[in-house]
DNA sequence: CGGGATCCCTGCCGATACTG
DNA sequence: CAGTATCGGCAGGGATCCCG
């Protein structure tokens, strides 16, 4: 359980900076991931590349201004590449990168602890706000 | 990689739902520890349990107001509990749950991934940065 | 098809002051 | 000590319109 109690340290070494959006590796990582968006289009990604109307589309109920936003924002810090077709009418093709694809590990251990864990904590959060209204 | 896939498809799974921030588990979680502050609150409290005034010395640019909040938030979804003690003045003790404590492995995954990669990248970002200026 | 530009509104969060 | 109450800024994000 070392690596735990290091990823405990390393997270610690950082409290009380000032700007931790930009000193801090693990704020870095969490305001990418974190917002409304990037891991859906990532996981999406996973699967295979797609292009701009596919992931509208698989998505669904995001906007096409959010669409956009968070492509961007994935591969300016490297996690997807955008590839370009000069066809008629252009077609653009988003996919992982390498280090893109190399974050899906420690994704996948966040998700299968949510989908475990999720009936415990809306358990809690019921019981939570029930004996708050007393 | 089938737990992986697996995963994928438990993400995918929850596309195009209408308010993802209720139905989606996913979505659940990372609302919760994605937010500004709860990282470093479960951080903090796996090494030892803290009180609210160590908590905050600790973490030190929190807002008061923001670490009762974020404190009432992951006690609500049974990560954290609250042991007040009536002396004199009064001492409130917070400690993770064995919920919360289930949390720090796959979390401790994405901060060594974020340690690991964050300076390719920072590389990626200052380079995607310089071409968008030409 | 794959975006860019604008408008606008909500909710996160900080600062400050007050309480048992 | 450990909070609660209130005000206000501003960034995240949705809706809409437009373009090559």
């Amino acid at each position: 359980m070392s690596h735990l109690t290091e990823a405990v340290r390393a997270v610690a070494d950082n409290r009380g900076r000032k700007n931790l959006g930009e000193t801090c590796p693990v704020r870095n990582v969490l305001n990418r991931i974190g917002d409304k968006w990037s891991i859906l289009v990532l996981m999406t990604l996973a699967r295979r590349p797609h292009r701009f109307g596919e992931l509208r589309r698989a998505i669904a109920d995001i906007s096409q201004r959010m669409l956009t936003q968070t492509l961007r924002d994935l591969q300016r810090d490297g996690l997807l590449s955008r590839h370009v077709f000069p066809t008629n009418p252009p077609s653009v093709e988003y996919r992982l990168t390498k280090l893109g694809a190399s974050l899906l590990r420690p994704m996948a251990g966040l998700v299968r602890w949510a989908n475990a864990r999720h009936s415990a904590i809306n358990r809690a959060r019921t019981q939570f706000d029930r004996a708050a209204r007393n």
